[in-house]
DNA sequence: TCTGGGGTCCTAGGACCC
DNA sequence: TCTGGGGTCCTAGGACCC
């Protein structure tokens, strides 16, 4: 059996544990430069404000009902994310971080444990000790156990958050239940095709023919299939390092000159760097894009993207700022206004077996020099050591106008509590 | 005025090998 | 007239996830 915990309203629940007076109210979390509504809370919901709703374009709405409107604050999110994952991690050997609020355990050889009452426990026990609700579903395979879970959340009196699916009479019932498009892994295009010939359900799509499946959902769609007829074919996932590391940004405003780019670019490959250090790893491929407003109909529109191999696997910031800049030149064309830019690095060596070459490296010195620089960063504060090519007069161009303290992160955050009399 | 950010996996087709 | 067979590796693009 497998498990899929996963907070309710995840960053909207993180707001509330430091101000529950809020708990019961409308809550919506805004992305970076608060722009979409990235998270809602149930009351949002009913509001009828989608998922990736522009904020501006819900101002009246937010005004008319009293939304409470936060800039994202991903220091808190992340902390909070770890707190539960540590609670969770008590309940199974076998436990994949899925995603920042979303965790699988597997539960194989716990046969004989009443495992709703487990999911009460779980629940009972991130509630207690970090304030944040969580949902559970518990199935035989790990795309049921989604669908438990779904069920879980929809539900929540009659399930008390926790569902189990545990009979073949209460698969083919979750599955009938289950729409389509809101099966984990088919989106928009999937459920188009599946419309179009009649699919509605997951349990409709667990009647099609295998080589229907295979053919326009390829394989990924069929093991699918299996995991939902309960056949366990989506094992655990080894979370081990990342295959990619991304720093993009939608701009404040338009960039038009390469310099101002230039700086934004060396920013963002300079982050890069910092996560790549901070798992072990060099890189030995660095893409670097930039983009004009898609929004903006009435301007000139160019989008361009450039891969370039290293000549020596680095994790340098200097190194990759270098490349990065380099590589923006090639693709910068004068005369357009600039909305959207961003550096990626791939392609990942581990530390330990570095391939060394004959002729180029990365200077030696960098390496103790980076050190130095995380130290430094990581004892005074973020970005305190730039680099020259950095803005060091820029402090936080986004715009967070509604962001909450560093509760749990800052010390000067910390919360305090005046006991009455 | 204003529209996020960060990931993964798979497939088809081209280039190349013997 | 007629032109093999079996591979690997890489890349771009598409689909999906939160």
């Amino acid at each position: 059996m497998y498990a899929l915990i996963d907070c309710n309203n995840f960053y909207a629940s993180c707001e509330r544990v430091f101000q529950p007076g809020l708990n019961g109210k409308p809550v919506a979390v805004l992305s970076n430069n608060d722009g979409c509504v990235i998270a809602r809370s149930n009351e949002a919901k009913a509001l009828g404000i989608p998922m990736g709703a522009p904020a501006f374009e819900y101002k009246k709405v937010f005004d008319d009902h009293g939304v409470h409107i936060f800039s994202a604050n991903f220091a808190l999110y992340g902390d909070m994310s770890h707190r539960v994952m540590n609670i969770l991690s008590e309940y199974s050997p076998d436990m994949e971080i899925y995603s920042i609020d979303e965790a699988f355990l597997q539960l194989s050889g716990f046969e004989k444990y009443d495992l709703q009452n487990y999911g009460y426990q779980i629940r009972r026990h991130v509630t207690q000790w970090t304030g944040i609700p969580i949902s559970a579903g518990i199935a035989p395979t790990k795309a049921l156990a989604k669908a438990a879970n779904r069920i879980a959340k929809k539900f929540p009196k009659k399930t008390k958050n926790v569902y189990l699916i545990d009979t073949e009479e209460k698969r083919i019932k979750a599955l009938r239940w289950l729409k389509v498009e809101d099966v984990w892994g088919i989106g928009r295009q999937h459920t188009k095709r599946l419309n179009a010939i009649g699919v509605k359900t997951a349990y409709d799509f667990t009647q099609l023919e295998d080589d229907w499946v295979k053919k326009h959902l390829a394989i990924v769609g069929l093991r699918l299939k299996q995991d939902l007829q309960g056949i366990p074919t989506l094992g655990m996932e080894e979370i081990q390092r990342k295959k990619s590391i991304a720093t993009t940004r939608t701009f404040d405003g338009n960039y038009t000159t390469l310099s101002q780019l230039k700086e934004r670019v060396s920013t963002f490959a300079g982050s890069c760097a910092e996560k790549l250090r901070r798992q072990h790893s060099y890189c030995n491929s660095i893409m670097v894009f930039i983009h004009t407003n898609g929004h903006r109909h009435d301007l000139a529109q160019y989008s361009k993207n450039i891969v370039i191999k290293l000549p020596y696997p680095t994790n340098s910031s200097m190194e990759l700022s270098k490349f990065a800049t380099q590589a923006l030149s090639q693709i910068f064309m004068p005369g357009y206004h600039y909305k959207k830019a961003g550096v990626v690095i791939m392609d990942f060596t581990p530390e330990k077996t570095v391939q060394k070459n004959l002729f180029e490296n990365s200077n030696p010195k960098h390496q103790p020099l980076m050190q130095t620089v995380d130290a430094l960063n990581t004892l005074y504060g973020q970005q305190k050591i730039k680099l020259g090519s950095q803005d060091a007069k820029r402090v936080w161009k986004m715009k967070q106008e509604r962001l909450s303290p560093k509760y749990t992160t800052r010390l000067s955050d910390i919360i305090t509590v005046h006991a009455a009399g």
